[in-house]
DNA sequence: CAAAGAGATAATGTATACAAATAGCTACGG
DNA sequence: CCGTAGCTATTTGTATACATTATCTCTTTG
């Protein structure tokens, strides 16, 4: 985290990740410049980042604000994750290797020890299940699938997904996982990527039933 | 173009796609300021914007390069650019509306006379091709759809492969347009997703057809 | 009282100077 | 003759000042 643009661009990506910044709120270069202790200039950097992120948009005189997602804008993106996810599963179904095939499974391990707890870890239940697809992306080995897909899993709605999940929806995450490790191991594209666009989509439903009634939920949350 | 970056982005993105810039040919700031008769500073945005166009790679070490595209790159992109067109055009032919199918015949009309003529005219083909798909991707209505498929389709690989079309495959391209527009009038989606998906894929093999056993061809053409 | 315009305010865009980091070259030692 | 250490030159990163553009408000006028 050497240099400041970089910095720059963790802060202001925390801070709309967290909430801190909601949506709709106004990005001013000036201000978020003295939060992150950096001058205009590496602050501009970050914002372009994040504008191809799509976290941020620009109006057409170049004013910055945090994006704002209708539901259709969540489907729109969860739908677009599952088709690429299954395609990234497809291909890394093609070639995987064994040690590639058991960094997967100790992934889901991870993530089985952290559904096991008493209170679910869910924490340690993202982290496992970032490697998890980190890796099937890795043996994917498409540069451009996994810049595509960047865009489309880091965004704030897809990390607070997670803390709708009940115990149950967690364990069939993590058993949906086992079966596409079965895929893997038998190198079937076809299986492979069937299993996780369904699992991308029903993590979809699952935050739909959530939220689905309530738009303004949303809002909610981000005027407070 | 009244902004300096804009049209930094422009100049720098024409020598690249004209291949005046070669591929792996190192992209010095200074040097493209001068270029463009603008500061460093509008160029360094450029550079970014171009970098996540994936026209352009940067080192570990910061250094920037016109980037190198392997056949397999190609594949690959022409594999997604398959499948994310595909969907394009199931939305669109889902939320298709009269305005907007006349547009889209419009601009095949206009593919029908560049390639009527006696010796067909590329650059006519080229911007009724654009045309024609950039109204399906604004029917399509989804941002990030539209945002994930620029990445994808503003290739110097992709612009030079109508270039290696002949009489007949032109026609050929502009015979699919019509069965795509017949999909878009009955609103059949599965119907207009799989026809475009199997235009860009023969595309994509008319241009491996060309360049498939010479990949030193690619090579042979950055240097001079 | 509403609408339009001028001036003030605030935000973004650009140029430039300087700092930091990297690559290339030369000289020296093995 | 090869490799390496250190110096130099080149390139990128950051800060700051200034220019430009947009927004807001207040006033003026129909």
């Amino acid at each position: 985290m050497s240099r400041a643009s970089d910095r720059a661009y963790d802060v202001i990506r925390n801070m709309i990740l967290s909430g801190e910044l909601p949506a709709g709120a106004q990005l001013v270069e000036e201000a978020l410049a003295e939060k992150c202790g950096v001058s205009r200039t590496p602050v501009r950097e970050a914002m372009r980042r994040l504008e191809s992120d799509l976290l941020v948009t620009r109006t057409d005189t170049q004013r910055s604000f945090v994006a704002d997602w209708s539901l259709d804008d969540v489907a729109d993106a969860f739908e677009l994750r599952a088709m690429l996810e299954g395609q990234a599963a497809r291909r890394a179904a093609e070639r995987m290797t064994d040690a590639a095939l058991e960094r997967i499974r100790a992934a889901n391990r991870q993530i089985g020890i952290a559904i096991g707890k008493p209170s679910p870890d869910v924490a340690g239940f993202l982290e496992g299940n970032r490697e998890f697809h980190a890796v099937i992306l890795e043996v994917a080995g498409s540069r451009r699938l996994a810049s595509l897909l960047v865009t489309l899993v880091e965004q704030p709605v897809v990390w607070r997904t997670a803390y709708h999940y009940g115990r149950e929806e967690l364990r069939r995450s993590h058993n949906e996982h086992d079966e596409l490790i079965a895929a893997f191991a038998r190198r079937d594209g076809a299986w492979a990527a069937a299993i996780m666009t369904s699992h991308i989509l029903r993590a979809y439903h699952a935050y739909a039933d959530a939220h689905g009634g309530f738009a303004e939920q949303m809002h909610r949350e981000a005027a407070e």
